[in-house]
DNA sequence: ACTCATTGCGTCAATATGACACAATGTAAT
DNA sequence: ATTACATTGTGTCATATTGACGCAATGAGT
């Protein structure tokens, strides 16, 4: 099937297969080059990109929904996916720019379309180890690629208040669970870590407190082995301990109260 | 209007008024007799009870729809309500209840109706002063009234999940952020703070230490007077600093990182 | 006047946090 | 090889926060 044998059908038959007025978009970020990145796809003719979503089959739960969606950008599964937000204003969703984008694929649909309908979307969020995902443009994108958190091109519709939310959420996270397994890969440097939580919290944070603050959650194990062929002094490796992690995962860090 | 014609008007005229596919349900609660209560609708004619929900229109954003319901079922409005969580599995909503609902009222609907379509629901929940709550019946029920949280009676669908998940939500927010301003009356005791504490987190707290945490955060002002009218000792009475509540809900408590 | 549950206001040790010092290490320049 | 230097591992110290508990004051009920 060809995209535009894929669009047509999608766009005739879409009502059928899928829960009307409810979509999912995700913010799939993954860490490289010591940068948070987001995952984006650019559309087929305007020259504006958006967040990887996609629509809800009639008999599919939500998560499943995101779970395709994001196997189908990423080529990762089963991975932490977490729904985080519902962006349920009326106006978050603009017809005319639909139309456009329809227009310019040669595609002319009535203004009372089931695609130009109000949508509210469920927002996901991923964090995903940057060097497994493949990015993958999907029917509707012409291109897929990293961006850097901090220097995002404009995003279609609302798709900025949605990333910047879910940048939100994951730094009160931060406060409560561990956080990095799914972001890093299986060996990683406390530096690497350090760095990791500083660009999420877009903060610097002292090496010697942080070290002695994450040890403490006793969540790592240190490694025998050191990075190599790294300049200055070579860091210990370490790797997350599974079992503690997803105990801390379940009952929180702190506990606060 | 009877309720039994509001019902056929919904019946027949929803699906144009309504956006398909989804609703809100709110879990709204209240403290009272040092017990959170939670208000909870039994249905006309089935011996069951649920939560207070509604539908979207189809130009109202999904937050005032919440906020509508919980005007008509309580009487407040301009209250702390806030998004938690949405429910989507497809098994969530179950055609034969509603079938079976409908039927016991003398109302005959075709399989396909709209209201037996599924329905991804919206979670919000309220914190609201339970003196100030005239508990109101709705056109769907017969009894609308509090409940203590850890007493509720057997629930409709998923009810009782979206109920828990609410509290688990709750207490999740307790450590960073107050609360307490929308669920006290505006001058209460220190005891009665901490009881409020207590029941959301299900656990005791120490009181002198209770004291000073939640006097540290500095939002909270003690007044000239003490309760009258009490056994024992009569406690000081407190009020929220308003000012600096909001700013704390703003900027979070203790931070973490 | 006495009892007693409850409140207000402390203390003290243990623990956590923020700020910073210093030696060890490995690459790169000389 | 030697040296320079950025970076890492480890530790200290003062301060702040937390958990556990003591004790006197209060005021309704007897």
């Amino acid at each position: 099937m060809t995209k535009n044998e894929a669009i047509s059908a999608l766009m005739n038959e879409g009502q059928h297969w899928f829960l009307p007025s409810l979509s999912v978009d995700c913010v799939i970020l993954g860490f490289h080059d010591n940068q948070l990145k987001v995952l984006l796809l650019k559309h087929r003719h305007l020259n504006i990109w958006g967040l990887p979503g996609g629509f809800i089959y009639k008999d599919e739960p939500a998560d499943i929904a995101a779970d395709r969606v994001l196997k189908e950008r990423t080529g990762l599964n089963k991975i932490f996916l977490q729904q985080f937000h519902v962006f349920a204003e009326p106006d978050r969703y603009n017809k005319e720019f639909h139309l456009n984008d329809l227009k310019k694929d040669g595609i002319d649909v009535s203004t009372d379309h089931w695609i130009l309908q109000r949508f509210v979307t469920i927002g996901y969020y991923a964090l995903v180890e940057y060097s497994k995902v493949s990015p993958a443009p999907d029917t509707l994108s012409e291109k897929c690629m990293w961006w850097e958190i901090h220097k995002t091109p404009a995003l279609m519709l609302d798709h900025k208040r949605i990333l910047d939310k879910a940048l939100e959420v994951l730094r009160m996270q931060l406060n409560f669970q561990p956080i990095g397994f799914n972001l890093l890969p299986e060996k990683f440097t406390m530096p690497e870590l350090q760095k990791l939580y500083e660009t999420i919290l877009d903060k610097k944070l002292d090496r010697r407190n942080f070290q002695r603050k994450i040890l403490g959650f006793q969540i790592l194990r240190r490694l025998a082995e050191t990075k190599k062929g790294v300049a200055h002094k070579a860091p210990y490796l370490y790797s997350f301990d599974l079992k503690k992690y997803h105990r801390a995962l379940k009952e929180g860090l702190n506990g606060g109260w």
